[in-house]
DNA sequence: CAGTATCCGATGCGATACTG
DNA sequence: CAGTATCGCATCGGATACTG
């Protein structure tokens, strides 16, 4: 039922790749997800049931490989060189995205989804090497997507680490944004001294974190495609 | 249901292309079809139902647009720009394909699928000067797959047409061949000197004709990706 | 030729509960 | 933590018949 009968070699790839998920587990994984609860944070939609299947599927046709981690003792998934190979199929599907759709709307704007995908996305040579907490408040969010809005991001050179509860200590930078407006920044639809400027984003700290704040968050990984 | 309710632009360009059939009906579009009835023949096994579906949906992307043709009266789809750019996916995903499977089972051995593709990847300048009548006969069909197993191409420069019904003028060179050799062949995971020498493909004509036939036909788009 | 309407059945998928 | 087993339903999609 989920083959197509030809011997198309866009038919038999499909095959693989083109099921509900699929695409967005490779997209985890090649953003650096390896064990199965980090796949299923970048993916809180899709039930633990499917994504056991999923991968299972994946690793029968040898795109990812599951087994004991070569260095520890906890289990991982890894790509194969033919999963590997996928990784410019998926930079083409969010070419795609990032150019011809419209991408945040209320049906899609989940904060902990933001965040868990903007803690992978620190430039950590451009942290300053000192400990800082920035707490991020979102507002606007939408009623549906009933998440948390505060977040706290532990930045250690070279660790990252988010938090969804108040670590205690003090805030070095707060970040203080609308979340649509935020979520628009970080995809490259909208610049930081736009958002800014219309007050959608504040950020509250001294001169010096403020100014430091755009180098070390890279955004997405396709911010930078043009429109 | 269709939808990943993330923000994230390889998701939203998941819920336009990786629906069920939606890259294989770009690839048809991609290979020049532009009727309905045309898109149909390469893919027989969707029902037209389900084609007219996600044609409609293709359009309302904003990946096809349906209308009178541009020159002639009848209705054809056309790629919008945004369509235009999904081609380097499709491209992507079959070159995944022809370096990672298996392409030829006997779940997917279709004759007709194979001429239907034939019949479009023929180097129109190699061709003899004068008209030329190629018979198709193929051997070793599995039972699920009860299509025809002759077919005629008629080439007369610059045009090529398919046939199912014996043309009655007399044919210049006779493929007869076993339909899976064949299909390696076509994919390009066997040389013809290869099926040639194990008998499993005969060619049968005058030797200019015999010599021209590796010469016009062109076989699968993905045949040169290396394995 | 180029589709649409309607019906119905298979299966994909989620929810819940459970295990090593 | 990393999954699996079971159940039930929603929806996806095929078959058939029909239209401009």
């Amino acid at each position: 039922m989920s083959g197509y009968g030809q011997f198309c070699p866009v038919a038999v790839a499909c095959e693989v790749f083109a099921q509900r998920w699929t695409p967005l587990i490779l997209r985890e994984i090649f953003a650096g997800s390896r064990h199965f609860n980090e796949i299923h944070r970048g993916l809180p939609q899709i039930s633990r049931t499917l994504l056991a299947t999923r991968l299972r599927q994946l690793e029968d046709a040898g795109v990812v490989m599951a087994g004991p981690a070569v260095s520890g003792g906890t289990h991982e998934y890894r790509l194969t060189e033919a999963g590997e190979e996928f990784r410019p199929v998926v930079e083409g599907l969010g070419a795609w995205g990032q150019r011809w759709t419209v991408r945040v709307d209320t049906n899609n704007l989940d904060a902990g989804f933001l965040m868990w995908n903007l803690q992978r996305r620190i430039a950590v040579d451009e942290l300053p090497a000192q400990h800082l907490l920035v707490e991020f408040r979102f507002r606007g969010l939408p009623e549906r997507h009933r998440g948390a809005h505060i977040f706290w991001l532990v930045l250690s050179r070279p660790d990252v680490e988010l938090c969804l509860k108040d670590p205690g200590t003090d805030v070095d930078l707060l970040v203080d944004a609308d979340l649509r407006a935020f979520a628009q920044f970080w995809l490259g639809d909208r610049s930081l001294n736009e958002v800014v400027s219309d007050k959608s984003v504040h950020l509250v700290g001294r001169g010096e974190w403020v100014r430091a704040f755009p180098s070390w968050l890279l955004r997405s990984h396709f911010s930078a495609v043009p429109r």
